[in-house]
DNA sequence: CACAACTAGTTTCAATTCCAATTATACTTT
DNA sequence: AAAGTATAATTGGAATTGAAACTAGTTGTG
């Protein structure tokens, strides 16, 4: 029998614990000083970055759930954050934007944003945030190219 | 007005969407090969490892709520994984360990783990999993520390 | 143009997660 | 040893999430 690895060493269990960690906090921030849920406040940071867009291409570009999507930008529109108005190109969608306010509350998020970046990784240096920064994206390329095939038993265990 | 950092740039999100990627894979594998959820998966991990334990214990190790342990044990041991013996030290909870079936089934749930462990991270040297393995113990010690304090609006966007 | 196939957004429902309350036992203090 | 406090495990219920169904509008094809 092979030796087990501890769980505390096995790799993607410590990624998630660390991202569970930071999302964590920083949701926590959000919520006290915004009112806002992490979708939300992902969908006001990219209105206030690119201006209006449809809910699809709010999906796109967050990676978020339709579904949450759809929520977190019905929740904006009650809190008069941002507003819908009519897509001539399609009548399917809308186009969605931050109002006044809701700019007005981008204009206070993002350096907040920017504080608990700078806060959770005080003491790395530049190429060390950088290094991690490529990691996680060659992680993430890693396994979108793991999803086209699947783990059978005879397939692994072995090298 | 300060310019703000598009979604994507920002390095929590960076890691929140990598961390779940990468267990959506895992949650996959282990569902289809042996119809274990994460929190099931990760008491039998540990229980594996260990030899039996309390589910505080089990809390402890895992870092998750102890509802969810809780919950995890009980299905394991509805499926005859593993099994409660009373505790003689104390009434209040039990020893919690694999059967011999529940041993079975470790014994190739390990060598998966390891297989998604190693595809994951394919391509990458051994100095750069040492180095993303410590890059995100680091984090986790920094976001342990920010615990303790608050950040308040007079207290952010300027160095 | 009519019909089929497709897509954006929304709703519904079921599963999961998370918090708070409860129960049973243990420990501490007087 | 009785009373009060603390802790392990469990339960119940509320909130969150995601998958699938549904609606309305669009695009493509004969």
């Amino acid at each position: 029998m092979q030796p087990s690895i501890p769980l505390a060493k096995f790799l993607p269990y410590q990624l998630s614990i660390t991202s569970n960690a930071v999302s964590g906090r920083i949701a926590q921030e959000y919520r006290q000083h915004f009112g806002l849920s992490v979708p939300e406040w992902r969908v006001m940071a990219v209105l206030g970055d690119s201006g209006a867009l449809t809910q699809r291409e709010l999906t796109q570009r967050t990676l978020m759930d339709k579904v949450a999507v759809n929520r977190a930008c019905k929740v904006l529109e009650e809190r008069g954050l941002a507003i819908r108005t009519p897509n001539a190109q399609d009548g399917r969608s809308h186009h969605l934007d931050l109002t006044d306010t809701g700019r007005d509350m981008h204009g206070q998020i993002m350096p907040l944003a920017q504080e608990m970046e700078r806060r959770v990784f005080a003491g790395f240096s530049v190429d060390e945030i950088n290094q991690f920064r490529t990691l996680l994206e060659r992680v993430r390329g890693q396994v979108g190219e793991l999803d086209s095939d699947t783990i059978d038993s005879d397939n692994y265990g072995v090298r």
